[in-house]
DNA sequence: ATTATAATTGGAATAGTTCTTGATATTGAT
DNA sequence: ATCAATATCAAGAACTATTCCAATTATAAT
């Protein structure tokens, strides 16, 4: 059986915790349990969290993982389309479950990540001056500043 | 004294071959032997080489040049403003003498990253929901792709 | 239940980059 | 020109994020 969407379901506890039931299978990804979890965490804490923020955070439920599996999780949800993974410069690969196409702002202040989406109806290849023949297949914004909360 | 723009002088020697003026300081840089060859080789390979690939060719005109002082004039040059350090995902640093804002296209059958400059009129910045109050001081746009040579 | 396939683990290996230290060169003041 | 202060360079060690590897464990198919 495939499933594709929705592919998790939030509900709420009488206690307001959240409960996400994840499918058993992804996009044709076995949902093993460190998958799931992995996945979990993305789910709840969405703040872009490092593959070392993740393994932190994941040995909660199962404290036997390794750092290993859980860069093997990471990827394998990217590789099926399930998460995306988002660098900056050359620091450490972060994930982030937000599928729509998306940009990133980067707060110089907090180091916060922002996602930013684009205004409806841009489509950004018309506002750049591509060589003639280029077919885009992925697109990436990355912006840096500040937020000035007045 | 402090030389602004232009950094560079191009001239053509009867036989094709170009010749480079650097002047003495850039934008407040001490130009030395190094850091001078190393800007000569990215003005003249528009590429985007890596690190590595300056190092090796450095060495033709400085033989004893060290990696890591190819390094550490990269990064003089991109602190000073004078070239832009380009990363794409977690692959090497790559670097661009370009200073215009633009953005990246790579094609991924070639491997060849072309400049992509932004329409005349259009500011990034408009085309996007940002979130308020945020004060843009960067922008990075990675395009991939393929280039059809029909 | 048996077998085949896939996933997980922990540690070693890798690659790009940065750091450290001592030597060398350059600048500015005298 | 000399000297002190500062900046730069070189070589290799160290660092860090990530990947690889081999052995074990779990899951699925028959």
């Amino acid at each position: 059986m495939r499933t594709y969407f929705p592919v998790a379901m939030v509900s709420k506890n009488p206690d307001h915790s959240v409960e996400i039931e994840i499918s058993e299978e992804i996009s044709g990804l076995r949902m093993t349990r460190q998958r799931r979890e992995v996945y979990r965490i993305l789910q709840q804490q969405r703040n872009h969290p490092t593959a070392n923020d993740v393994f932190m955070r994941v040995k909660d439920r199962l404290p036997n993982i390794s750092l290993a599996t859980v860069y093997n999780c990471l990827e394998a949800l990217v590789q099926h389309g399930i998460i995306r993974q988002v660098n900056f410069d050359r620091e450490s690969s972060r994930y982030c479950p937000n599928l729509s196409e998306h940009g990133h702002f980067h707060d110089a202040t907090t180091g916060v990540i922002h996602d930013v989406s684009f205004k409806p109806g841009i489509n950004l290849a018309d506002v750049l001056d591509l060589p003639p023949g280029a077919i885009i297949d992925g697109v990436e914004v990355t912006l840096r500043g500040k937020l000035v909360t007045s």
